[in-house]
DNA sequence: TCCGGAATGTAGCGGTCGCTACATTCGTGG
DNA sequence: CCACGAATGTAGCGACCGCTACATTCCGGA
């Protein structure tokens, strides 16, 4: 009877929405557990230990939004570094992945500190955007399209972290603008 | 004898110190006693509570940086968008000034997730960023400025989030790019 | 049917957290 | 010189942390 690993599953699936709702705050073992309707023995049962737990939900995480993005801009179809930029920050100041966003500012940082499970979460996730945008890209020149690629991520993070110290009305009014940005060859 | 008075100052130099240094992992009480050559009996006999002295802390550190931009780029001199991006990344990318810009990111995530001195402190501070890049830019229509000033703002916060998740040659990549950018009316 | 391993519960360990009650020392104004 | 408040040390509280030893229940195969 594999109960575990079907638990394993429930549990990494309810660990991921509770962190799409509540972030890195709430991520002690006991919490995590009473998210995830389950004791907390029982978690420790299911994933070896908090961070296995942690790294399973953030990988369903970022799979769900991997989902998302494909089905919002499918692959194949490339645009100009300028209309991309727009979609972009369209894409990442929807209401569906606005969760997502305050998440991965979250990760990032905790990265940045040098935490245990996120360094390796952020880095994973920063070359999945990355190549993302890369392949929607119509520039030809390899190097110029990757570091245009690098600027549009930049441009799109940049406004989700303006929308949490300056409010959601000034972002906005920053990603209007962000419209008018032209790429000089 | 304002013995107290005193050594609060002192403290306060020495944790915005250890802050730079160590960013807000290492914050607990005992060990910001510890990084101030205190007990952590007197620093809470210093400040009301941690959370006043992280508070008193990154007022001072916010005080330095503002020093160092002021020196950086004297106000009164306006310059046309895109070459005050192009400074603002220069600026920000200094050796200088990376603890500052590291430190800042642990702080606007802090207050993503509403932890309880860093909200009103990023929202302190980031006013504080849009000014200055305001006060310098030379842009006409009050509006236009505003938003630019935002966007200028989010690119050079998310060069500093690109660095810590895509490492420091790509986001240095990504930074040359932005001299490409144009800013049309 | 009963045996063995999977699944689950109970209890608690050793540690850190922020903070404080209480005792003691120090330095200065009367 | 001494009384008194400022300054400092000692010790520990209660809560939470990640994790685990141990006991018990459950269930399918022999």
């Amino acid at each position: 009877m594999a109960v575990r690993a079907v638990q394993r599953q429930v549990v990494t699936e309810r660990l991921a929405g509770h962190l799409l709702a509540s972030g890195l705050s709430r991520t002690s073992v006991r919490q995590l557990a009473a998210a995830a309707q389950v004791s907390d023995r029982m978690l420790l049962y299911y994933f070896r230990d908090k961070a296995e737990a942690l790294g399973e939900a953030m990988v369903h995480v970022a799979a769900q939004l991997g989902g998302r993005l494909e089905a919002a801009l499918p692959a194949g179809q490339r645009l100009p570094p300028e209309r991309l930029l727009a979609e972009a920050a369209r894409i990442a100041t929807e209401l569906e992945v606005r969760p997502f966003m305050a998440l991965w500012m979250e990760v990032i940082a905790a990265a940045a500190r040098g935490e245990a499970p996120y360094a390796g979460i952020a880095g994973q996730v920063t070359a999945g955007f990355l190549s993302w945008i890369e392949t929607r890209l119509d520039i030809e020149d390899a190097e110029r399209r990757h570091a245009i690629a690098g600027l549009i991520l930049a441009a799109v993070d940049g406004l989700a972290l303006l929308e949490i110290g300056a409010g959601a009305e000034r972002a906005a009014a920053a990603a209007e603008r962000a419209q008018d940005v032209r790429f000089t060859p």
